[in-house]
DNA sequence: CACACAATGAATGTCTGACATATAACGCTG
DNA sequence: CAGCGTTATATGTCAGACATTCATTGTGTG
């Protein structure tokens, strides 16, 4: 695969712009309200002209950037300046760096997935330092899923429906309680699979898990679990008979049927913070 | 502040496996289908462990980690390893540090706002690939706007509404394109933020950008921002009046006018890549 | 006594150069 | 032509040094 060379402007320009030439630059406009930091670190200034790059277009998706050593010398840092800048471009799942022969950094092609366990992670943290309340996480989720179901009914090219069978145990009562979860999580993904609209599933998927992540702290009893499958079940039935309303209906009595839950492990989740 | 101890479980275990140790562990089960990438980068594995501490609580907000030198010496790594890691933190908003004397890396208390920000640039790159449809991006926001317009006008506090009447500019004649797009901007933020719920902000600000990015392209007429001011005044009125049906029916209304705009500009975008 | 200012120390920020390791591509040999 | 070692080219990691920043502490002066 052929080096995509770096962009560079001027080629003088592209540069970092190290501390003290920066000083100087910015007090030749020195109003009263400068901003607070008027040193950017190197790292972050070559993290954030590749970001540009990449954002812009200027390197597409699968393009390869030159090597660490060549990006040095262009950007006038050092190799381990650089090396800081790709990880904080790697963890943004923009880049993909590879090793040896041939290999180096390549602008990755962004998934769905990754959006959604970003959020997912910084959502939980969110509800932790409780900075989003439960209602907030209910009311969401209803305002998402509740649509979704609808939508999938709407839509289902026959077949599709077979993800969301396969998401129902056909004995429940034989499962734990964690594979009862892991068929939770199923079924609530295949439904919002279904609708079609990606992006409600970046949003779906991160409220759920959260609040099944606090749900799973809680002890269930066995009838809960039945009475959660039985609703699944009407909600699939509801959405491969194509019928809308029903589908609408169903998913809203069943989230109706689960708050109350969530309320209760919620509250003893708050004392565990309390606690500490 | 005092220096938080990183917690390691047995010190023994708790520094990063390496090539040879990681090898050695592994070949014992070796069934057919290994993972594909047996071997952890050092930085990664420092990252990952931070990342679990922070995630469980083990690091609550705002705790200062142990310094470089001395993590490096935990972990069993040189600084350069330990501060790739600490990027990756930093780009995902978990940690922040700061230098000098009494400088450190701290646990970051997440903000809403970043979580927006980092899914406004993903779906920004997504659309742009054309991993995402305008058509999804126009019913996800109609599934977020329009119950979010009800939800404001419900909760109307009194009061809130000031925000929305300041973005609504007295005099719509005398504002180039750009100040319309600011305007229009804090409109619908507002209608968000009024509907008190933080996460349908985290999901509509996102995708409002981008569809707004790519109208920005295409040149609007002047009715047409004549237009949008008579609806969002209409909506604004309706929340002010607790009218939920009012609001709701309004901002469908100006959703469904705004479309084809969109549709348009989508095109033409389209062409600009094919081109590419 | 209070206040401005200089010295100190602790931390991150950056550079340099070296070596380790993985992998694709090349070329040799049978 | 197939198989296999070799090599070139990357990234991965280390060690140590010096620069920079900033809170704290100490000092001197009004």
């Amino acid at each position: 695969m052929s080096q995509t060379s770096i962009p560079s402007r001027t080629k003088q320009t592209s540069g970092v712009v190290a501390a003290g030439e920066r000083a100087r630059t910015s007090e030749k406009k020195s109003s009263v309200s400068v901003t607070v930091r008027p040193v950017r670190k190197a790292y972050e200034q070559v993290s954030d002209q590749l970001r540009e790059l990449i954002m812009v277009g200027e390197l597409e998706p699968g393009a390869r950037l030159p090597n660490e050593a060549m990006l040095a010398t262009e950007f006038g840092v050092s190799r381990a300046t650089i090396r800081e800048a790709l990880r904080a471009l790697t963890a943004q799942n923009l880049i993909r760096t590879v090793k040896g022969g041939g290999g180096g950094s390549y602008v990755t092609v962004p998934s769905v997935d990754h959006i959604s366990e970003f959020v997912h992670a910084n959502l939980n943290l969110l509800s932790d330092t409780r900075n989003v309340s439960l209602e907030e996480l209910l009311e969401a989720r209803e305002l998402l899923e509740v649509p979704a179901a609808r939508l999938a009914a709407e839509r289902q090219h026959n077949g599709g429906c077979a993800a969301l069978n396969a998401a129902i145990p056909e004995e429940p009562e034989r499962l734990g309680t964690a594979d009862q979860f892991v068929y939770n999580t199923d079924f609530h993904t295949a439904v919002v699979k279904l609708c079609g609209n990606a992006l409600l599933g970046i949003a779906v998927q991160p409220i759920f898990s959260v609040l099944q992540t606090n749900l799973a702290r809680s002890s269930l009893g066995r009838s809960f679990h039945l009475a959660i499958n039985r609703h699944h079940r009407a909600i699939a039935e509801a959405i491969a008979a194509g019928d809308g309303d029903g589908a609408e209906r169903e998913m809203r009595d069943h989230l109706a049927y689960l708050r109350p839950y969530y309320e209760s492990a919620w509250r003893s989740a708050e004392r565990v913070v309390a606690r500490a």
